[in-house]
RNA sequence: GCGGGAGUAGUUCAGUUGGUAGAACACUAGCCUUCCAAGCUAGUCGUCGCGGGUUCAAGUCCCGUCUCCCGCUCCA
């Protein structure tokens, strides 16, 4: 199959009801989407399968929904009101953007450029760069010399004059415009007066409504270290630039734990959720082959970070990551210890010791991890000469789980008998009843969606009683009486 | 925010020097149809992204604005 290209599923997204750009009646908002009636089973599912394998199939790790405005101080404390805030600086000459605490100050010279003229004549440009060398002046000529005349031998030349200590373009010496602060957090207000009302933050992250709670459930729930907690919810993000359909936007939803341990085993739980992380997407379906974890190098760490590994998915728009597993040491709770005054300690019966727990967090993104597994499950296929689009997606993470057709829509006893199925049979599984085209097209608009199983009463269910069940994949078909349909599909989509 | 490209039906796209907005697929209804986008008939769909301007006349020209795509940058 051909490279998938990212807007080939913006298209089927939009036309089958699984993702529609947000507000789109009015003319759209950048960085939103809104989940249709398709798309809300698929984001559900991916969370319930999420909270199925980290909360409910082990023993450590409890759930919890926090509210997304918090104390304001909470973001004092985690670092995010000082530090969640990017000064950028841009290249008058060549446009690009630096982050301005990455470009280094130094002094600067200015360097005139000539180009050889007729014989030994060089010709003075009148273009100027400012360097800290010679040397540097005649680097940067090499990455910047479209602006000159090509063919041509270029020289440098030291101007007269004071060096000019400051920040130039690392690139190519050009001015830069003065750095700008985007503070990356949405602000808002609690009151309905706005004058008189607190400044509140829509969370950037979930991580610190699990952290503020952190005492509260081991005393509730009786828990020892180590321990987690598990949470799944919206956060805010304002984004300079939202690109990439659901990859980046400004409203997200993050699914992350917080798993408390004791300092020194902190290593070992690290190595532990990276590759537990790991395994979770290939167990839901993700081809090893798109796959890979990439360790952070130690100038990419935050400050609190001990380490870091991502979670990286080949998406249509290359490498890029679903979900981040770091050792974040005591940071987060020593900083709240600080700012709250309360005691964030443990004391550890065992070896009689009182310390801050160290945390590892594993965080994924929903929306990224929604868009891995769609990506994934994309598959264009040849059949009978025609061609098929169909969503290979994980029978557990299928918005629709079984689809009920007649074979003859124009034969009452058989649309009644499917009708009257699809009803049974929505007790039990998200099923849809569908009659209104020829038997090939309800299969194929349910291969669109990744719908696994098709449920088709022919004639001959009226004597026998019995229905075919065609298996999306491999589009082939059992028969199967009517009061088994349930018990076989519970079979099919046991995990 | 900067640079480049683009917005026409649900989707993919055509639309001539400015002169009555089109195709295919999709969708709806009916007929037909004994299992993989079948056929026939009929039908719906657009303020040509939005707002101004020029003109007798704008999808087409001009200005503004919004959105999307590609890069710079950033993260879940």
């Amino acid at each position: 199959m051909a490279e998938l290209k990212m807007e080939t599923l913006v298209s089927l997204c939009k036309r089958r009801g699984i993702i529609f750009p947000g507000s789109d009646l009015y003319s759209g908002l950048g960085g939103t989407f809104d989940y249709g009636p398709i798309g809300v089973e698929l984001k559900n599912n991916v969370k319930k399968a999420w909270w199925r394998s980290v909360v409910y199939e082990r023993n450590d790790i409890e759930g919890l929904d926090a509210a997304i405005l918090m104390h304001p101080r909470t973001w004092v404390a985690s670092g995010h009101v000082e530090g969640f805030t990017d000064p950028l600086v841009d290249c008058k000459v060549c446009k690009k953007r630096f982050r301005a605490d990455h470009v280094e100050e130094k002094d600067f010279f200015a360097f005139k450029i000539f180009i050889q003229g007729e014989g030994d004549t060089w010709d003075e440009t009148g273009q100027i760069i400012y360097a800290e060398s010679k040397k540097a002046a005649k680097a940067l000529l090499q990455t910047c010399s479209a602006s000159l005349p090509s063919g041509k031998n270029v020289r440098v030349e030291q101007a007269e004059g004071q060096p000019f200590h400051g920040k130039r373009c690392p690139e190519c010496g050009g001015e830069l415009t003065e750095p700008r602060n985007f503070n990356l957090m949405f602000k808002t207000f609690v009151g309905p007066v706005e004058e008189d009302a607190a400044t509140v933050y829509l969370r950037p992250e979930t991580a610190q409504g699990i952290f503020v709670n952190f005492p509260a459930i081991m005393d509730t729930m009786r828990r020892k270290l180590p321990f987690g907690i598990a949470q799944i919810g919206k956060s805010f993000r304002n984004e300079i630039t939202p690109r990439n359909f659901i990859f980046r936007t400004r409203e997200f939803e993050q699914m992350e734990i917080e798993f408390f341990c004791k300092p020194g085993t902190d290593v070992e739980w690290y190595e532990y959720w990276v590759n537990e992380r790991y395994n979770w997407y290939r167990r839901f379906g993700i081809r090893a082959e798109n796959l890979r974890l990439r360790p952070h190098e130690k100038t990419e760490l935050a400050h609190y970070a001990r380490a870091c590994k991502d979670v990286e998915y080949k998406f249509p728009i290359g490498w890029s990551e679903l979900e981040g597993i770091a050792n974040r040491g005591n940071f987060d709770l020593t900083q709240h210890q600080t700012f709250s005054g309360k005691d964030l300690t443990y004391f550890d019966e065992e070896s009689r010791e009182r310390y801050i727990p160290y945390v590892i967090e594993p965080s994924g993104g929903v929306d990224r991890t929604t868009l891995a597994f769609l990506a994934d499950a994309y598959r264009e296929e040849t059949v009978r000469d025609r061609q098929r689009v169909v969503l290979a997606l994980h029978p557990f993470l299928a918005p629709v789980k079984a689809a009920v057709f007649p074979l003859l829509a124009n034969r009452p006893e058989i649309v009644e008998t499917a009708r009257k199925i699809a009803m049974d049979l929505k007790k039990e599984f998200y099923t849809v009843y569908d009659d209104t085209a020829a038997i090939g097209k309800l299969y194929r608009r349910q291969d669109e969606i990744g719908t696994p199983f098709c449920i088709t009463v022919d004639v001959e269910t009226l004597a026998d009683q019995a229905v075919t069940i065609r298996d999306r994949d491999s589009m082939e078909q059992e028969r199967i009486a009517i009061d088994k349909v349930a018990v076989r599909l519970h079979e099919k989509f046991k995990i």
